[in-house]
DNA sequence: AGATTTTATGAAAACATTTGCATTACTATT
DNA sequence: AATAGTAATGCAAATGTTTTCATAAAATCT
């Protein structure tokens, strides 16, 4: 009987429970302090007996910031993004931000559809993976003057603001890791790299190093696996049944190194003794792997949260609305995180 | 140029470009059936000349659905739940809808205040985790009269609607396969239960068939640790360095179950030779591990879609609003799938 | 005590849409 | 050819807020 017959209050009912006007009910919201701590109390009381809820759909139609984000990935349910993803909610969520997410699976032209869907819900800003994106989004980003921000690569050119790493780098870390410990029969496990230039930077970054050094695998030790163990697993079986058989693994991501583990493993293969195997990620949980994996340390938490943080900045940078906010770029560290998996050989 | 100034065009300056009324843009949208193929021809074609985006905060404002559907999970970056975060996404995105999403870090309270903002936002449904939360969030729930459903448990007399299986029959069949591979030293390790129906499910369900076999574990065989590798690992050293060490390990999931087995690993044990592991949930590449993990299998992916599916049906039967929709209740079957890590003895 | 500033409130316009009702222009029926 | 029915469109009210401006009341200054 409290409660207005629909369920649902407007601000109208409030004010009129409190016998003040809307008015003043907005204000004491949006701005506690230009009204009458008494006035407030009320207002208070009657929000509380009408169990109102505000409408920030309102709010939003009226100019205002909508408090919301979006962030797109490639996947959610994959180790590599979803420490990230984590780490960028808790970041937004703690600045009043909530998030909107979505996933297109790799697939460029859906990413342009979800960045659409989230402009009609006039995000305040959003986050993307990577800096690879088709011309159109780029466009779409730029007409709407959206703050926007990509996660996880870092390039001094970039088109848009990034915090994250070079991939390059950690593939030529990697490789580099490998050929010091005399490494030369490497064979490589990445993913497809179209549209994914995570994966193209490491595997540029490691195929340059091996070609220095003369230790360019043949066309048989260069596996194709998206990331995922099972496949992982499935692929480079063939590779360790071949007559010569590579002294070392480089692999896409920690997921993939994993998979080939357990291939070597399944074949009786003793990882590090007959086969080293190098991962890309330092995932949660490769550090307490037996034996440990020995990978590149992408600091996936802090990338998430410093991307989070900075996408808050972006946002209030460009208030008043249309006022472009100037470009961040924030290169994260990476090292080598030499643990069990790989011996000199 | 053919851009408004601000690069934002709303509703009206497409009208005014296509020489049409307002609601004939507005129709053209939302009912296109009924304007005339010409008609929206030259709107579709001032759309694109204006870059128009559709203001969907409008639309949600005018009392129609607002076109997201909120989720609130414990935790996004843990194999638990990203599988089933992913199938949910995949299915209302499926259906046109957006998803927002917050975690809580199985805090109730922060469960509750989530809930709220999503309710600000005019969520048009929300799906939670369990069916563990506090009186104020059911409360809440049910006075918004806002469709709700329940992911991962099933019960059936459940407050809101579900889908999903029974965590205590888990509980049980796990410990039920111990005991007919003639495990009597059966050592527990599971997160804390409180806020969380799922870990006291399956506890429970596993006390439950120790106690009736006289098998129930002395307190140092009774170990707590979170759904994370490296502190189960840690956690359950201790238990292997006691003098009298169990046989088997009954893990409140599969990401316990690794941390478990790394443990014995490092200390050289065998599995399943010198202790058998049994997990609960069977995540994405528990069945690729070697020795692959003996573990219940939870329907993760189908839970999650048909989660995603039922909370769009219901949505469609609560229209017009404040009509209740009616509960729905799916249970999901759950299996053992008995790998290599556990053995007779 | 009168003038000036400050504090607290209200009225009404604005925000970008949707939709019920009214209107007009066709098409089909007798 | 008049009538009824249908298809396509426009007008204007409604949605739930925020905010500018105006106003009234109270506090401060000289």
């Amino acid at each position: 009987m409290s409660l207005k017959q629909g369920g649902k209050a407007d601000i109208v009912d409030v004010a009129r429970r409190a016998r003040v006007s809307i008015s003043t009910v907005s204000r004491s919201f949006n701005h506690p302090d230009l009204v009458n701590p008494a006035t407030r109390k009320k207002i208070e009381r009657a929000v509380q007996a009408l169990g109102y809820i505000r409408n920030r759909a309102a709010q939003t139609m009226h100019g205002r910031r909508s408090g919301t984000i979006g962030l797109i990935v490639p996947t959610i349910d994959n180790a590599i993004f979803a420490e990230v993803i984590q780490s960028f909610s808790d970041a937004v969520d703690h600045a009043g931000f909530t998030l909107l997410i979505a996933s297109h699976g790799f697939d460029l032209d859906r990413e342009y559809a979800v960045l659409r869907k989230f402009l009609e819900h006039r995000v305040d800003g959003v986050a993307l993976i990577g800096l690879d994106h088709s011309e159109p989004t780029f466009q779409l980003l730029d007409q709407q003057a959206v703050p926007v921000i990509s996660i996880w690569n870092y390039e001094a050119d970039s088109r848009i603001s990034c915090v994250g790493a070079k991939n390059y780098d950690a593939g030529r870390m990697a490789a580099e890791h490998l050929v010091e410990l005399g490494h030369r029969r490497i064979a490589l496990v990445f993913p497809v790299t179209i549209g994914n230039d995570r994966a193209r930077g490491r595997l540029g970054g490691a195929v340059e190093v091996l070609q220095d050094q003369g230790a360019l695998p043949p066309e048989e030790w260069t596996i194709q696996s998206p990331y995922n163990i099972a496949e992982a697993k499935e692929a480079c079986g063939a590779l360790f049944d071949l007559p010569e058989c590579p002294s070392a693994v480089l692999c896409g991501n920690d997921v993939i190194a994993q998979g080939v583990i357990y291939a070597l493993l399944k074949r009786g293969l003793k990882v590090p003794e007959d086969v080293s195997v190098m991962g890309i990620g330092d995932f949660k949980g490769s550090k307490e792997m037996e034996p440990a994996l020995t990978t590149i340390h992408f600091p996936a938490h802090e990338i998430g949260g410093l991307a989070g943080r900075e996408m808050c900045q972006l946002i209030a940078q460009s208030e008043p609305p249309n006022k472009v906010a100037s470009l961040i770029r924030t290169k994260c560290d990476i090292r080598l995180s030499a643990r069990a998996t790989c011996r000199a050989v």
